[in-house]
DNA sequence: TAATCGTGCAGACTATAGTCTGAAGACATT
DNA sequence: AATGTCTTCAGACTATAGTCTGCACGATTA
């Protein structure tokens, strides 16, 4: 699993506890619709600010989205 | 002071802490010695596996690296 | 004086982040 | 079967991340 896809898990994992659909969520944090979809399938790597952004609308802090990022990226490399 | 900036600023200091030069640096997170001059200057906003990456060389976790950005951008930004 | 070291800086370049439109699939509900 | 909602996907595009070369500059140090 690499990073992006990691992200990409627990961006929408989030997303979806909030009930926000993929296009409520990028009007939100100002990005498009058909890239928060490139994000969650991990086809895209964001940079700084785009995961300050998300983070605010996620309602948790970037550094504890980052920290769910990193928990899941290396739980999963183990398995595979 | 703009996000890029504090990343900037914590990864100098920490850079420094460690005794390394730019060009050091560059070689281990495997990144060009410019782009290292950018990003502490603050003009380039790195993406996630450049956050991952140079967090790994800075020994420290990648969410503790955002936590120390994201702590010197709210205190930055109260004052100006 | 000059020679080395670390950084800044400019410019041209390549790779990829992020936009935008539109179509099509999956799934509910009527 | 038709309509609406959410998502995926493709392609073409613009903006910016990241590379690379080479030179300028200040601070050591010989």
């Amino acid at each position: 699993m690499s990073l992006a896809k990691a992200f990409g898990q627990v961006l929408k994992q989030k997303r979806e506890t909030l009930q926000l659909t993929q296009e409520q969520f990028a009007f939100e944090v100002n990005l498009h619709r058909t890239y928060i979809s490139l994000l969650e399938r991990g086809l895209k790597s964001p940079t700084l600010d785009v995961i300050f952004r998300i983070s605010t609308a996620l309602k948790i802090s970037p550094s504890e989205l980052i920290r769910e990022v990193e928990q899941l990226y290396r739980s999963q490399k183990l398995d595979q």
